[in-house]
DNA sequence: ACCGTTGTGAACATGAGTGTTCACCTGCTG
DNA sequence: CAGCAGGTGAACACTCATGTTCACAACGGT
């Protein structure tokens, strides 16, 4: 109960970033003394959001093989699949100010900048800095949810489109169809 | 002056999306009376902003010659160009909850899903739709601003970087890398 | 020197969100 | 049955941003 609780006030704040606790206990249907009682003060209950978000992703750091050759395309493909509830983490705004959590998501992130660097002259392109590499990872994922949300992408599609996009580019490769 | 005016605001409130009119005030070096008389509400200050942007983005429209065989990489290049004061149509939350500036953002956009589409089979993929490429070209501009307010970015190189990512994606080439 | 414009600080009323307390209810367990 | 844990609505005080009014100062043009 506990757990849907905050995924409902995920989906609630991410909605509408600047819903009141009222607001969120009401779509939580929960009373809102309830809710002050699980989490004491609003930013506790944001930083309880994003730390659950950051234990999801956290765990799919554990599940991929960084050794393996398809790395980056199995660590996109299970990050597109948890969806809204990482997505608050890139979209909330102001959440990038709260130190603890931002502590939190640059530790996370330093595995997978490794992966790039590593994987770098092989794999990936050398003349674009990991970290470009790796917010435009961020981008589409970001593109893929948000697309998700509005309809326009079914989600089982959204692994591929990311992972094409952000590995070949939009470009139309004329040596693949000028030489079929 | 009043065009100083809202060039501080809107980077003060791209610092910090619920500083209070009073900070955006202090930060424009202007009194809290003064800036209500020029903008009565909050509301009013974020569409003049919004709007002060769409009219910036909206010149650079009409000075690209959407007939040209580079037409998007003119349209990307003078887009990074524009900066912090278009960044705010981005990042700024709730901006798109506000339908009058949805509604000229949708319109704007238009002309570029238009040349995207005519492109798609020539210059670009044929595989995606086109408003995915749309937001990817979009995520490639977000990067570059963010990493550029970070300092990570140098001005100068944005473009490069965003054409590139966007148009070529981020794996090696083994083609042009093992065949020199 | 006069006057309209523009900006300014101070003060005020208002509304909304927040955090807290309290009395009460429900269901379960010993 | 007694008691306890968890949940609830009502009410309260407090803070803060907002919007408005007003009297006053600076300045430029006539």
């Amino acid at each position: 109960m506990s757990v849907h609780l905050l995924q409902t006030a995920t989906s609630a704040l991410l909605k509408d970033p600047t819903a009141s606790l009222g607001d969120v206990a009401k779509a939580a249907g929960v009373g809102r003394t309830t809710l002050h009682k699980r989490f004491p003060t609003r930013t506790a209950l944001i930083r309880a959001i994003a730390n659950d978000a950051l234990d999801l992703v956290e765990s799919v750091l554990s599940q991929v093989d960084f050794g393996a050759d398809d790395a980056i395309e199995d660590l996109v493909t299970r990050l597109v699949a948890l969806g809204p509830r990482v997505e608050f983490l890139m979209r909330f705004p102001g959440l990038e100010r709260d130190v603890e959590v931002h502590a939190r998501i640059l530790t996370l992130d330093q595995p997978v900048l490794d992966l790039i660097t590593r994987l770098q002259g092989t794999r990936l392109r050398r003349d674009l800095p990991a970290w470009w590499i790796l917010h435009t990872l961020y981008g589409g994922l970001f593109n893929a949810w948000e697309a998700i949300v509005a309809g326009r992408l079914a989600p089982l599609d959204a692994p591929r489109f990311v992972l094409t996009t952000v590995f070949e580019g939009v470009r139309n490769d004329v040596r693949a169809v000028d030489r079929p």
